[in-house]
DNA sequence: GGCCTGTAGTTAACGTGTTAAGTTGTTGTA
DNA sequence: TACAACAACTTAACACGTTAACTACAGGCC
């Protein structure tokens, strides 16, 4: 049988429960990527239609929550990467989605705010997004998502 | 302010919540996004040391599970694309972690399968990993993974 | 002031995520 | 059998994730 295929390379059987790691279904990396797949698989058709993608997505959110923020700022609360922002920012600034300037008073820092185009944006997806999340909270249930997100904020806050 | 520097670009308040998408800290995908990578920094450190990143690992684990599956499987089981597949089975199958072997039966299909130095691996990392599972286990509550393996499933297969 | 240390960004290099297009092999059907 | 439609990769192109090295600036200390 093809299940029995691979012993034929002479090894003890890597099935075996107690060799195996925790099982797939059951680990909570792989539960976490499913669920992030699942969710973002609703908002990502829409966020192309835009002409935005996640990551872009995230930056002017956090930008149109919190006001001109630091770059440092920016990547954290949007959960972005030092490097991966600094490439975004040169495609963004370019299509007039944010705006990029040395902070005046540390000179290391750089100031992002959001553009015209990144208000615009904003006006445009938040609707649609807002749609889409009020119809997943809905087949969800309201509770659970509640539930969920308390989950995972503690997980996240969990320091071992 | 800076908080209100933007404002000088004459746009309305972006910060106005009937305009502004659900807060970042409220959002489902920030919050497994979040999650995930709070989980996983504790593993990532540990793969490092074995010399295997998130991805390849997860297919180790898949055909140390299944036993020898053909590519498309994999890539469903570990959640990798079959693109990065493709480029992954090539490096890991240089480093003698898998073989690759075209279907007798389907010349369409390629069949992955566990190899030696993938056993070993297997092995090695199987102890480490299940001693950080079991650590994060015992910090969050055995209770509260099963509950959120349990909703974040239901989110998987939600259908909307 | 000049130097040392630390901080904020940037650049570089490599790997995966993602989408679209291309290749090769299989299957259904006239 | 021949051909159209489909399936399973593969390749390509571009973007982000990730780590490490590098540059520029700030702050503390002699």
């Amino acid at each position: 049988m093809a299940l029995r295929l691979w012993q034929s390379v002479g090894m003890d059987d890597p099935t075996d429960p107690s060799l195996a790691p925790r099982a797939t279904r059951a680990s909570l990396p792989m539960a976490l990527l499913r669920a992030r797949e699942a969710v973002m698989s609703h908002f990502r058709p829409m966020l192309d239609r835009h002409g935005v993608n996640e990551q872009q997505w995230r930056v002017i959110r956090v930008l149109g929550e919190a006001g001109p923020l630091d770059a440092s700022k920016v990547a954290e609360r949007a959960h972005i990467l030092a490097p991966s922002l600094t490439r975004m920012i040169k495609a963004m600034a370019e299509r007039g989605l944010i705006e990029r300037a040395r902070d005046a008073g540390d000179g290391r820092r750089v100031m992002l705010s959001i553009a015209p185009a990144g208000v615009a944006l904003l006006r445009a997806v938040s609707p649609d997004s807002a749609r889409i999340y009020a119809a997943l909270e809905a087949e969800f249930g309201r509770e659970k998502v509640a539930q969920l997100l308390g989950l995972l904020d503690d997980l996240a806050r969990l320091k071992v």
